[in-house]
DNA sequence: AAAATTAAATACCAATCGGTATATTTGTTC
DNA sequence: GAACAAATATACCGATTGGTATTTAATTTT
């Protein structure tokens, strides 16, 4: 990628690339402005003409990590024809997703949740935004499906949404932490099941 | 608490439960040592003195924050008598443990596993260990409840206990980040509904 | 191509980082 | 209570932290 008009605007862009990864395993605390200086190749009075200071780096990175791992389950939900089946998307999540962006340092979500819950407002802002709508988005389509005469009537669609994005979440902990993707696997099943059980009959 | 024979021994726990909070709240990269002292009111001396490094006051506070979660969950389950009365206990689990334990800057496990997969390995395995026993724990619990007749035969006693862990540390990133813990309920609901699930008829 | 503007590099800042050697105090044993 | 041992405090170390003025280099605009 690394699009934009003027110069400021591609190499903010080079910036946010280049450490997005970093942000990611090390988290926020744990990353420096040397490992930004050296990940870029760039001096700290580049970085610091095009961000005011390593928190809106931060802030940038997560919204970057967030996008890619969001356009990669979106380009999944459109090949799907049905609510259900768009449903049973993140159920396979891990194949599409998590085999790709996972392997960078894990969902950004989820770590920028986890770090920022207790010591950065702004960051726990932006991972609460990210939850908030990813929560709304899967209850969308569940209404959507019930309309549609896919899901039953009467569906708690909240709890089903939230018990979704904990399970995927958990689970993404789960096997990066042991190392078993196998983990991983048992609790998209869960998913799936979670996903039939409310399907009208 | 604070026992102990040697005056070492008793500094040393003094240390552990002085730092136990802040070290859960802002992670191990997060805390310092200026940190640490001010929190036990002691000097650098007298922490070297007990601990190698900050690694090893981290991994036995990490032991200590664990067996906190852990010993509130025991009592719960000593309570209960059936295996699915055990097994609900991890339903209900907010009320008793998260509210206690959780609002200390949520759970231990969860904490480390997301922050040391990627960063401290002797962290990594102490939160994969502590995963692995409640994995262990949860599925001795439904093959038991099974030969009790209380669950029914060929249930996937993996992928519940896994599912269950999911939910549970899925559901306290999500409730915490957001600061509504009417998630962590919805969650908790669908534990509960995985239990009542292999119920044996 | 010259002038004006923008962006990046250099050099620096005080503060803090994790850690250590040594001195001093405290507790214990005879 | 003197001698010894253990535990804590003091003072320091080099390296690194995030951040900033200022200078130099590269882009745009005229």
């Amino acid at each position: 990628m690394n699009t934009g008009t003027t110069k400021a605007e591609r190499t903010r862009n080079f910036i946010i690339e280049k450490t997005a990864e970093i942000f990611n395993r090390k988290g926020y605390a744990g990353t420096s402005m040397s490992d930004i200086t050296e990940a870029t190749g760039l001096t700290k009075g580049s970085i610091y003409g095009n961000f005011a200071n390593k928190e809106e780096v931060a802030l940038a990175v997560f919204e970057y990590n967030r996008s890619l791992v969001f356009s990669s389950v979106q380009a999944q939900l459109e090949k799907a024809d049905t609510y259900f089946e768009k449903m049973m998307v993140y159920g396979r999540v891990y194949k599409d997703v998590i085999a790709s962006v996972g392997n960078r340092g894990g969902c950004p979500i989820l770590n920028t949740a986890v770090e920022a819950d207790d010591t950065n407002v702004p960051l726990q802002l932006s991972a609460a935004k990210a939850l908030f709508s990813w929560k709304k988005n899967l209850i969308y389509l569940i209404q959507k499906g019930t309309e549609a005469g896919e899901f039953r009537q009467g569906v708690n669609a909240e709890e089903i949404a939230i018990s979704i994005i904990a399970l995927i979440e958990g689970g993404v902990m789960f096997s990066k932490v042991t190392n078993d993707y196998a983990n991983m696997d048992h609790v998209l099943a869960t998913v799936q099941q979670l996903v039939k059980g409310i399907r009208a009959d």
